[in-house]
Order: C-alpha cells, then sequence, then structure tokens
DNA sequence: CGCCAGTTTGATTTCTATCAAGACAAGTGG
DNA sequence: CCACTTGTCTTGATAGAAATCAAACTGGCG
C-alpha cells in the first residue's frame, strides 16, 4: 500500500499537521490541490503571487502524481514538458555517464523545484528518482511560459529559481573540487541540517532518505568512505547514527571540519 | 597598450576579419556596438531576436567595457546589477571559500554569457576574471527583464540559457565526482576543442588561455598533476604541447580515455 | 643578461578506492 | 515463531591515485 510521505518519524513541524497531508491513493496521477491552501505553499514556488496570480497559477498546475520509492518523475532523454514541484517527499536527480557510472547532482525536498535542466534542450539531461514514496504537482512548462509572459513577479520567481539552481550546483562544485571526504560529508549533514530546520524539523535529529551509496555518488566517494566518516563522527563525538537515523550532537564543530 | 583579444595567434576563422574588432582603447567603458554587426552575433544572446526586438535589445545594451588580463568584471558579493556577454577574450568564474581555496567553476569564451549567478540573491557569488584582455557587452538585468516581458523568444532566449548553464554544471559535477585525473584532462582538452571549433578557430591546435593551476583549480587537481596527464598524453602520441600552445594528435583516442 | 612566473619531473606521503568479511535489521515464507 | 534471504552498513587489510615536497628547467621580458 502507498503511503503518501510524511516524515512521520521525524519531529515533525508544528506548522503542518498531519491530517494536512492527502491520505493515500493508488493512483498514480490526482487532480491538483490548490496552492494556497497547500502545506508546502511558503516553501514554493508560487510564494511570490498575489491572490489573483495565484489563483491563475492553480490553474496552470495540472495534476498532482504519486511517485513510489525508486520510480522516476522522468529520465534523461525524455522529452521536456513540464516541472516539478515536490508537495512530500525526497528525489534524487542523477545524471549518467555512457560507461554507468552516475553522480548524484541533487537531493531534493518538499517545496523544491525539478526538471528546469530540461528547458535548454527540450529534454531532459538527468533522471530524477522518488527515494521515498512521494508526491508532485506537475507544472506545465508550455503554460508557466506563458503566464511569466504577463505576471512579472511569476517570471521573477522562475528566474530566481533557476539562478539559485545555477548557485547551488556552483557551491556543489567547490566541494566535490576542493574539499576531502571528511569534509564533504561535514557540509553535506550541515546542509541537510539546515534545510530540515527551514520545514520546521529538527535541525539535530532526522533520518536520512538515502543509503550510503547515494551519499557517495553524490559525494564524489565510496560507500565504504561515507560510513568510515561517519564512524569517524561518532567517535569524535560530533554525532551519533543509527543506521539512517542521525543526530548531530556538535554542530558548530561539524562545521569547522 | 591594450590589445583587444583576437586570438591572432590561432586559426583566425573566416567570418571573423580583423577588421570587425575595435582596435584598442585604454578606456574601460565604451558606447555600445550593434549586436546586428557584431561578429559573435551568431553565437551571442539575441540569436532568437527578429529585427524590431534587435534593435530594442540594441537600446539596453548599455555599453562594452574592456577587461585587462586579471580584473575582474564582477566579484563574490558585489550587488548585482547586469549581465555581460563577452565581445571577444576569455574569463575564469571562481567561487571561494572562506579559508581561501578556490574553485573555478567555468571558463568562459566569446558569445558566452556571465553574471547569471546573480540573478537569485541580488549579489553575485563568484568573481568573474579575465583570463587575457578582453571586452564585454553590459546588459543592465533590469532592463533585461522588462523586455522579457515583452518578447517572448526573448524570454525563452534567458531562460535557455539558464537552463544550459545549470546542464553544464551537472556535467561538470559528473566530472569532478567520478571521473580520474587523466579522464578529466581529456575531457576539458575535448571540451575546449569543440568550443574553439564552434567559433570558427581550429579543433585540433589551440592556445590555452589559463595556466596549470587555473586548469587544476577548475578540473579538482594539483597544477603538477594536470602537468603529468599533458606529458602521458604526449608520451601516447595523443597530444603534443609546447607551453599553452596545444595540438591533439589524436582526438578520437583522446575522447576513448 | 638575469629574473621570474610558469612548467616539468622525481621522490615520498597521504588519502581514498578496492577487496573482503562480517554484522545488522527488516521482511518472507514455511 | 524461527530460519533464511536480502539489502544495507561497518570494519579491516591492502593497493593505487593524486597530493605534497623538492628541484630543475623554460621562455618571456624588463
Amino acid at each position: 500500500m502507498f503511503n503518501e510521505a510524511t516524515f512521520a518519524d521525524d519531529i515533525a513541524p508544528a506548522s503542518v499537521p498531519a491530517s494536512a497531508h492527502v491520505s493515500g491513493k493508488a493512483a498514480s496521477s490526482r487532480p491538483a490541490q490548490q496552492c494556497g491552501s497547500c502545506s508546502m505553499r511558503s516553501a514554493c514556488m508560487p510564494q511570490a503571487l498575489n491572490a489573483q496570480e495565484l489563483s491563475r497559477f492553480d490553474s496552470i498546475v495540472s495534476a498532482t502524481r504519486l511517485i513510489k520509492r525508486g520510480d522516476a518523475i522522468y529520465r534523461a532523454n525524455d522529452p521536456f514538458q513540464s516541472i516539478y514541484a515536490i508537495r512530500a517527499g525526497s528525489f534524487k536527480t542523477v545524471v549518467m555517464h555512457r560507461d554507468g557510472r552516475e553522480q548524484v547532482t541533487g537531493f531534493h525536498l518538499a517545496g523544491e523545484v525539478l526538471g528546469l535542466d530540461g528547458v535548454c534542450t527540450e529534454s531532459h539531461s538527468s533522471d530524477a528518482i522518488a527515494i521515498e514514496d512521494s508526491s508532485v504537482c506537475i507544472i506545465p512548462y508550455a503554460l508557466l511560459e506563458s503566464m511569466c509572459a504577463e505576471s512579472k513577479s511569476l517570471q521573477q520567481q522562475v528566474l530566481r529559481m533557476m539562478s539559485g539552481e545555477i548557485v547551488r550546483e556552483s557551491s556543489l562544485m567547490m566541494l566535490l573540487g576542493t574539499m576531502s571526504a571528511e569534509q564533504r560529508v561535514a557540509a553535506f549533514l550541515l546542509n541537510l541540517s539546515s534545510r530540515m530546520k527551514a520545514r520546521g524539523y529538527s535541525a539535530a535529529e532526522f533520518n536520512l532518505r538515502m543509503t550510503r551509496e547515494e551519499m557517495g555518488n553524490f559525494l564524489g566517494m565510496k560507500l565504504e568512505t561515507v560510513s568510515r566518516m561517519f564512524s569517524k563522527f561518532q567517535r569524535e563525538g560530533l554525532l551519533q547514527t543509527h543506521g539512517k537515523r542521525i543526530r548531530i550532537v556538535n554542530l558548530d564543530a561539524l562545521g569547522r571540519v
């Protein structure tokens, strides 16, 4: 049975009562929800829109879709038609090399938008794969583009999102290009911590949704190295781990690594 | 004396007669040129515009600016006001870590656009530094944004450019995250080769504008390693180097590394 | 001509990958 | 309920790649 992800095992944010989530239905596509009543609204794309724009925006968000763990919203070379706002759950985006090696280019949480890589060539250049049962809002790009021409604030929002993605990727290049394995893992944990916090969850204690191998593919190292770094931080008293359960004991020290 | 970069030491493309370049003047800012008569037009931003849009676009390109080797167009944390189209020359973009380590996030040639990282926070997140004497067109972002609201083709062009930058950076993450030093250097040379070719220069023989250290900072390795890989390719008969002068002897084999 | 930034090359160290084995937890089916 | 599978994670031993340290070479330029 499909259960919409609710971070039930993390410390829930006060602003997201469990009832705000739609109870699971196995259908893979459902009518759109209203952005105005979505629990992710403040973190999501239409944050900058006024009431009138919001209702217009609602009308172009055609549907939501449930994605099971391991399934893809889109894959590399799929024709580009829509972008996707994450309503609930988490995803990884992956670029593949012909020889099979893969690089995870990001982990994405609720409120974030996926698929902007497709604008440039009208086909996607990465896979977007759910790392837990998740749901997304489907935003047809052609309609979004049209509405951008009319709404300056939406246009600005889309451009800002794209630019933000560019900046995010630059800092990942910095991580991959200049940091040691130890520093990369620390930076990864801190980044995740602050994003969980921004969503109302505890910054110190949360569950990782990805495996050690996926982390390694993201951080440019092998899963064994990720594991060793976790053990190291634990020995040094910066961290407690129990499988995917993470507890950051000393956030400052982790930042100084 | 300032000499506007003309790749005079590379094999010149037939479509760019030397006279197309403005002769050097030490002034750092000059009136804008007309995009319609610019030798970079086909490779540059306004490629998608019709005559009327082009003239409107010309009017928002306020000026061109000469940048000497080593000087920056903008630096991290500078307020974001304009984006810059490279008329001639080459740049590197660099993100700095507090501890002084730097990651080169890209090398940029004529026709490419710099500064889109600033849209998201209204301040730049990287430095853009000329690696040879260069010139850029200044495109005030506020005006560009306004014109985007009116010209669908310009809006699309800007969105495509941004998306292209996202894709470019993803593939760089792949390079940094999964490839050996040897493969990175090979990929770098091939990439540069194809970009030189796209500009009408020889794909096989060109001058590097950056130092070994800058390449290393880009490729996530030390300058000595870059040098060793060059020597290795040379021993294997894939490449001939003489300082910054590069001659790719076996392009296919370089692609199979 | 000599200086200097940039480059090449060699010797050694350090870090991470690789290979291998075992631990652990969750889930399955008998 | 238990044996068993399976996927994930941890840990250790070793190999391999790149960094570091050091020295010498090159070519351009004042």
